[in-house]
DNA sequence: ATGCCGATGTCCT
DNA sequence: GGACATCGGCATC
C-alpha cells in the first residue's frame, strides 16, 4: 500500500537528507483517466540563496522562481531550455527555497499512457532516464507548479521499498558548470547501478 | 561510442 | 543578445 508522505516530512531544514529519503519513494500522477507512477532513482538537492546552481542563488525571486519560497511540500515546474518541463520538490520553511530536482524514475504504472505522451515506440531506459523525460512520462507541466504535493493529481508516496545506505551514490550534479565552486558540490543522490540513471554511467563517487 | 547541433521560454546583462 | 538544472537526431570515428 501507498502512503502519501506529509508535509512535515518536506518541511525539514536539511535538503540533503530529505533527497537522499525520497530515492525509493513513488511519485504518482494522474495527468487523465489514468494513474501514473514510477519510482525515484534520481535526486539533485539545490541548497537556496547560499547555492551558485540555484534559481533563488542570492535571493533572486521572479515569477517563475516565487513558488520556492513557499512552506515545502508543493511542486516548482519549469521550462528548461523552452522545451523541458522540468519537477521538483520544494523542502524547508517558508522564505527558505530550498528545492530537489526529480531526475530519474523507474516506471511502475501507467507506461502506455508514458509512450503515448513520449510518443516514444518502447518502453526501454530512456522512457523516464533524465529530469525532461521523466516530467514528460508522467504528464507534469508547468501547469502544475505551485501545485500541493498533497493533490490526488499529483504526490509522493511511501510504499515499504527500502534502499540501503550502501546503494546510495552522490555525485556532483549535472549540467551546472555555470555555477563556479559550487559545481563540486556532491548534491546528486541515485541508487548506485539502476538502469534508469541519467548523465555518465561509469564514474560515480561514493557518497 | 562519441560529438555537434537545433529547439526556444525565462531571466540576466 | 546570451545563457540556461535537456534531449534526440544525425554525422563521424
Amino acid at each position: 500500500m501507498r502512503k502519501k508522505l506529509s508535509k512535515d516530512f518536506y518541511q525539514r531544514s536539511d535538503v540533503l537528507g530529505i533527497a537522499r529519503e525520497l530515492l525509493g519513494k513513488v511519485l504518482v500522477t494522474k495527468p487523465g483517466a489514468v494513474c501514473c507512477a514510477g519510482r525515484i532513482v534520481e535526486v539533485e538537492a539545490y541548497n537556496g540563496t547560499a547555492d551558485r546552481a540555484s534559481h533563488a542563488w542570492g535571493g533572486r525571486r521572479t515569477a517563475r522562481t516565487e513558488v520556492m519560497y513557499a512552506p515545502g511540500g508543493v511542486a516548482y515546474v519549469y521550462l528548461c531550455y523552452g522545451i523541458h518541463h522540468l519537477f521538483n520538490v520544494v523542502t524547508n520553511t517558508a522564505d527558505i527555497p530550498h528545492a530537489i530536482l526529480i531526475r530519474a524514475l523507474e516506471p511502475l504504472e501507467g507506461i502506455e499512457d508514458m509512450l503515448l505522451r513520449t510518443g516514444k515506440k518502447k518502453a526501454d531506459v530512456n522512457l523516464t532516464r533524465g529530469p525532461g523525460n521523466a516530467s514528460k512520462a508522467m504528464g507534469i507541466t508547468t501547469e502544475l507548479t505551485g501545485v500541493s504535493l498533497d493533490s490526488n493529481a499529483l504526490y509522493i508516496a511511501e510504499d515499504g521499498f527500502r534502499v540501503a545506505d550502501s546503494e546510495i551514490m552522490a555525485s556532483p550534479r549535472i549540467g551546472v558548470d555555470y555555477a563556479g565552486a559550487d559545481v563540486l558540490l556532491p548534491y546528486r543522490f541515485f541508487i548506485q547501478g539502476h538502469p534508469n540513471l541519467s548523465g555518465a554511467k561509469s564514474v560515480n563517487a561514493l557518497s
